[in-house]
DNA sequence: ACAGACTAGTTTGTAATACAAACTAGTCTG
DNA sequence: CAGACTAGTTTGTATTACAAACTAGTCTGT
């Protein structure tokens, strides 16, 4: 197995953390989400404080990818959008947070003798 | 202050996480630096796993924001490049490191009630 | 009744990106 | 001295993140 220098191991897999959920503004959805049985498009842009634009691609993203699903209803004669974390989105949150947690306990310290330096 | 929903501030302070370090290829490039008096190029290109032309050009764009110095010289008659974290750079990995543990440790967690959900 | 304001989003345009393949410039080897 | 190798940089491409502009419809004041 080739080992590929000294920088820990954790830190090493931030090479493959999930992308979707990598991108700050679709983590802040997803986590928001994941409390959640469902909420609506203007509780997360709330919660986000995405743009509309942003929020919505956001999602599609997450959509296309299976991460939520988005029911479109109505509340009264007024469009209301539903979304939901699917379970495929919850594991995969799961994973990132597990991974995160590793990669950021194996980040190097700031030592004494850096402390020195300056 | 206006408060932006239910989810704790340190994973809303995803969003403003330093974008340069979020980027795993570079996190990584810095991570290997950062316990390093100074290295080179091949040293970081098996240690990071990234190819050449990926790594001389986060390397720029790291040079370019002041994170790293990027120093030529050659080693007998073969070009050398030494790499070395500028003070700056230091500063914005610890930033980069304390805000990624906050929010790390911010995020949900399955709660029994969610596993029963399946 | 209908002009204009508002709600709820989607689509479009743009600049920046991440990545690998192709390239440059020079050194070493049989 | 041809070709392989070292050490990187530049170029090309597809994807992106974002906000501004747009769509579709509802509500309100006069």
């Amino acid at each position: 197995m080739p080992e590929r220098g000294t920088t820990s191991r954790a830190v090493q897999g931030i090479t493959q953390v999930d992308r979707l959920l990598h991108e700050p503004a679709r983590l802040l959805i997803v986590a928001s989400l994941y409390a959640l049985e469902e909420t609506d498009f203007r509780y997360l842009l709330n919660e986000t404080g995405l743009t509309k634009g942003n929020l919505s691609s956001h999602l599609s993203k997450l959509e296309r990818a299976g991460y939520v699903d988005i029911e479109k209803t109505f509340r009264g004669k007024i469009p209301l959008t539903i979304i939901r974390l699917t379970e495929a989105g919850r594991r995969a949150f799961d994973i990132y947070r597990e991974q995160l947690r590793q990669i950021a306990a194996g980040l190097p310290e700031r030592t004494e003798k850096d402390e020195d330096q300056r």
